[in-house]
DNA sequence: TAGAGTCGATACAGACCTGTATGGCTTGTC
DNA sequence: GACAAGCCATACAGGTCTGTATCGACTCTA
């Protein structure tokens, strides 16, 4: 029951947004009576902050496949494989923005219960790629992985603004740059040379 | 009148969000008749889309300026220069995230007027980065001008979620390498050298 | 001086919002 | 069979939203 409320909740939030969406509406496509939402969720901003713990969640278990699937080679393959899999994400005709960030937005309130959510996954973006760059071997590994966060935000807000056609294509090209250009191993690489790799 | 009207809603939505805000709060604010307020935008959605014209024109305004304090030197100083003037506006007490991105957000109705204006803005940003790249003589430009718009917008939305102390930090570090990878007249830098210039 | 246009203030219509109250139905358990 | 718990459906309270209607005052021009 709380799960079938949280999926129409997800769905509909997501798509056309927080504010947009009224209780009503999730009441009628889910199909529930009004009453059994509110013994679940005692209001509509718990219900919001249960929407991002649940986005948060599968965050994370997309990232974790993304990066399994290439990292019984090395972390450099493993980075590959995840900004392979945000992507392909951002190119899905459903993608609409970063759910955090789309929060924050229609949220200003920084006491909202769901801010902390917020604030909470985009920190565990930064950590874990402070953790991938770490295990590459970087230089400055605080460095990059403030690089590539900013690239994985800028790429969700470009996807969401221009479309997958756009600047969202040099996602990877740039990572890979930032990365080796902090890199004793390999010489440094002319962008030209990553293009066609 | 009508300028009263439209500053007045320029502060608040940027604030507070363009669906939490109503028009009464505005016309309280304002201090004008409700009346006039609609003689002057026939609806909140043209109020919506002419406080996006108006942050348009001041985006321009304020780009302009900061490529005409550097222009002088070179097209690279105008690029500098540029991005020095974002990440002033980034750190800003009073940011809030890139005001197109967040109409986006919060109207998902693709045939909303605003949207239109927001496209607009989106687009001109791409463009006027490739005319300055393009004179600047990197080898691929359309290419570079996409990959300082993602950043551009990743800069925006890290300023908004993280804040000024986080990954926006390195907006002009990235932009710097990823032009001067693409510059035959300078060796190609390595970031350790770029960090400390 | 007459009239047209713009202004402020208030009230209002009709819709939507969150959250609650009520009552009847079904299910499981002792 | 009695009791409890969870569910659905409906109605409702109280507030806010957009947009309109009404009325009186002010200003400018003919």
């Amino acid at each position: 029951m709380r799960a079938r409320i949280l999926q129409t909740a997800r769905d509909l939030f997501y798509r056309e947004g927080l504010r947009a969406i009224g209780v009503d509406r999730i009441v009628a496509e889910s199909g529930v009576a009004k009453t059994s939402l509110y013994r679940w969720f005692p209001s509509k901003d718990d219900l919001i902050a249960a929407f991002l713990v649940e986005e948060e969640r599968e965050r994370w278990e997309s990232w974790d496949r993304n990066a399994a699937r290439f990292s019984a080679a090395s972390p450099l393959e493993e980075l590959r494989g995840i900004f392979i899999g945000l992507e392909r994400q951002i190119a899905s005709s459903t993608f609409r923005g970063c759910p955090f960030l789309n929060a924050v937005t229609e949220l200003p309130d920084p006491a909202h219960p769901a801010r902390a959510v917020c604030e909470r996954a985009t920190m565990e973006l930064r950590t874990r790629l402070l953790e991938l760059v770490t295990s590459i071997g970087v230089r400055n590994p605080q460095q990059v992985s403030d690089q590539l966060t900013l690239l994985v935000e800028g790429a969700f807000a470009s996807g969401q603004l221009i479309g997958k056609q756009g600047p969202v294509t040099q996602l990877r090209v740039m990572a890979e740059l930032l990365v080796r250009s902090q890199m004793n191993v390999v010489p440094l690489a002319r962008q030209d040379s990553l293009e066609t790799a």
